[in-house]
DNA sequence: AGTCCATTCATACGTTCGTATCATACGACC
DNA sequence: GGTCGTATGATACGAACGTATGAATGGACT
């Protein structure tokens, strides 16, 4: 065994630095037009966009804040540490859309009285809160698509935890009703079968985020309803084939 | 317009050094039990399971050669640059599979004869190599499953072209088929039903492969056959939905 | 025994990384 | 107008990065 490097392969994000000894939080600022929130956003807005494009361990702060005409020492002073501005990124994104779907869930079980709301209500409000944020303002949104695409798949392993037990709560409180609407299907084939749901979902908004992954022809005419639309169809029909 | 740092931000991998002087290229070993075969050999399954596991750009040379006991110069004589053993890593895992999905999609027009195959038969075709291959050996092979399922995702721009363009071939020709044996549906719903499928089946790996990932009771009873039957049911039934 | 060449090793170089520090700029309040 | 706290700017530091290089090593062949 002779190795040149000692360093343990477990880590997983090696610590650049010893110790963080000045980490200054600002206090939270009005969160209105004021400058510096202004700074704060700016910066969000491009780690976003650049880590929706190259991924989070390939961009650099400084990358991000050149990009967004921000000072280098910007990230430390509102964030303090990259992987706090990281989580500050995804968190802005996902944790409204986990609570909208959630929202849409409640609506769905409260509309159907005591019964079992039907199958494609169901999966439209697990669907629509990315879809529609992902077509924000008549366009195509990439950077947020890919982003949330991004969730899974991102080995960073604070990501991981934070971000994916949070919505993993709502797919958990999703399989419980759709248990309800569908009582024949066994948990087992159920547990599957929203998980290729799940990779649907996701793997669509990553990728066609991507300048130039969807060909033209099927581009036109791509909007937020026709993509649920047929987001619903597809996933209804799934779950619903027999085993 | 006042930034720290003037790089462009275009770039997304930006060259480490100027220019390569001497990349010598070791003529093709016999590929056989050699000590430098086997040496070769360990340096691309070590950087599988990390990249796997961590991610491409998070894995850094000396993770690579440390974990795998060797020196750090074996890569730079071995493959020249970290670029290049990235693209070794990841051919030497797809080519194979896209090739066993083509040979699948040859026998299965072969043995249909004139009349277009059944649905079933080309959803097999296309999940079967790269699931069965997942549980070689009875068991899960989890860096081989995330390592395919890292293929779309992954932002390194020589992965995307080379790799990607080749296995998107092969689910061009897929869809030529699938187009034959689902008369009654329009393109565009085929084109975006396709890309429901495909995600689906990576998803399923990249995350199938994450340790406690999968809840045990889900997880018993799992194998390749398992899987391949669930995700060609839900696919088929997803694909003859009513629009 | 001696030569050669493929491979491995130790180490070096220059760059980029994340983070920290300190000086300066600026607006609100007395 | 002076004071003070927030925000920004320029720069520094050490670690880790990808890559390069030249010396050792060792087996195969003459």
């Amino acid at each position: 065994m002779n190795r040149t490097d000692t360093r343990s392969e477990i880590q997983t994000e090696p610590p650049r630095t010893k110790r963080r000894t000045g980490a200054h939080k600002p206090r939270k600022p009005e969160s209105g037009g004021s400058q510096a929130a202004q700074t704060r956003e700016s910066i969000l807005d491009t780690a976003e966009r650049l880590f929706a494009e190259r991924g989070v361990a390939a961009t650099s702060v400084r990358d991000i804040t050149g990009a967004a005409g921000a000072n280098l020492g910007a990230i430390n002073y509102h964030f303090g540490t990259k992987q706090e501005l990281v989580m500050a990124v995804f968190s802005r994104r996902i944790f409204p859309v986990a609570e909208r779907q959630m929202a849409l869930l409640d609506e769905a079980e409260r509309k159907a009285g005591g019964k079992p709301p039907r199958l494609e209500t169901l999966l439209e409000a697990m669907t629509r809160p990315s879809i529609e944020k992902s077509f924000a303002a008549g366009k195509r949104n990439t950077a947020f698509m890919r982003l949330v695409g991004r969730c899974y798949g991102e080995p960073n392993p604070e990501v991981e935890r934070r971000i994916r037990a949070h919505v993993e709560k709502v797919w958990m409180r999703f399989a419980i009703l759709l248990a309800r609407s569908l009582p024949g299907l066994p948990h087992e084939e159920m547990y599957w079968r929203i998980r290729f749901m799940v990779g649907a979902l996701h793997h669509t908004l990553l990728t066609s985020g991507r300048e130039g992954s969807i060909p033209p022809e099927f581009r036109k005419g791509l909007d937020a309803e026709t993509l649920i639309r047929r987001m619903v169809a597809y996933a209804a029909a799934g779950l619903k084939a027999g085993i």
